[in-house]
DNA sequence: TACAACATTAGAGTATAGTCTATAGTTGTT
DNA sequence: AACAACTATAGACTATACTCTAATGTTGTA
């Protein structure tokens, strides 16, 4: 696939997408056999990655940090060990979001109350 | 106050106060009786705005929303209906990002699981 | 063969959220 | 009075994560 096509699929911008390749996050095969041109394909793996990084976005994984997971899942010059230790870091670290979350919620109830009470 | 001793207290430092201000989400009240300066002073309200700022911001509000639900607490010029409608867009925008984090870590523990019994 | 539609690269531009520097004036202590 | 420590303002600088433009070359259809 060539890159238009998965950023049709994935819905996110060929710029986008070559942004996350300079980045390190995804990268593609230039094909050797065809020598008139130089466009990247990009494989189905290329597209689970790119679904990964969407979701990994959302929840405010930095661009640094979706590198390391997409490593650790994917990258064979780690460790066991090293690739543990970064998906137990980053589990760790959404629980800790969790627990800020619903102190916020509680935080809002507690002016939305207010508001109703007409105590502020 | 003055601006370096809700800096210290909050933790937050003069230049990022100074930031917030402009951004409108704080507001210091210059005293009129002191005409040799034109030093802000600031109270214990805005020490919980900054509080609230910083925990707002870890769950990942932006400046523009974080002054929304500042507005929807302390602001008059809002009516009850209009305060209640913000705060229940952001109650929901916290729910939205509950789940988001809620099926990252599925995703992490089946990366867990995988790299556990050597499947990647 | 013309030409629209695609590809690459380098680099410029944008938005967000700070962070720092320079300048100039004020306050408090010795 | 000297001087360190504080204050305000404007504006420059940084990092992150895109987003867009320009230049140049390639591919596929009429």
């Amino acid at each position: 696939m060539l890159i238009n096509e998965i950023a049709k699929i994935t819905g996110i911008s060929a710029h986008t997408i070559r942004f996350y390749e300079k980045s390190g996050l995804i990268e593609g095969k230039r094909n050797e056999s065809i020598k008139s041109n130089n466009y990247f394909h990009y494989d189905e793996e290329t597209i689970e990655k790119l679904e990964f990084i969407s979701d990994a976005k959302s929840v405010g994984f930095t661009i640094r940090e979706i590198g390391q997971l997409i490593d650790a899942w994917y990258n064979n010059r780690f460790s066991k060990e090293e690739k543990l230790s970064i998906l137990d870091e980053k589990l760790l670290s959404l629980e800790q979001k969790m627990k800020e979350i619903k102190e916020m919620k509680k935080q809002i109830d507690a002016f939305k109350k207010d508001v109703l009470n007409d105590k502020c």
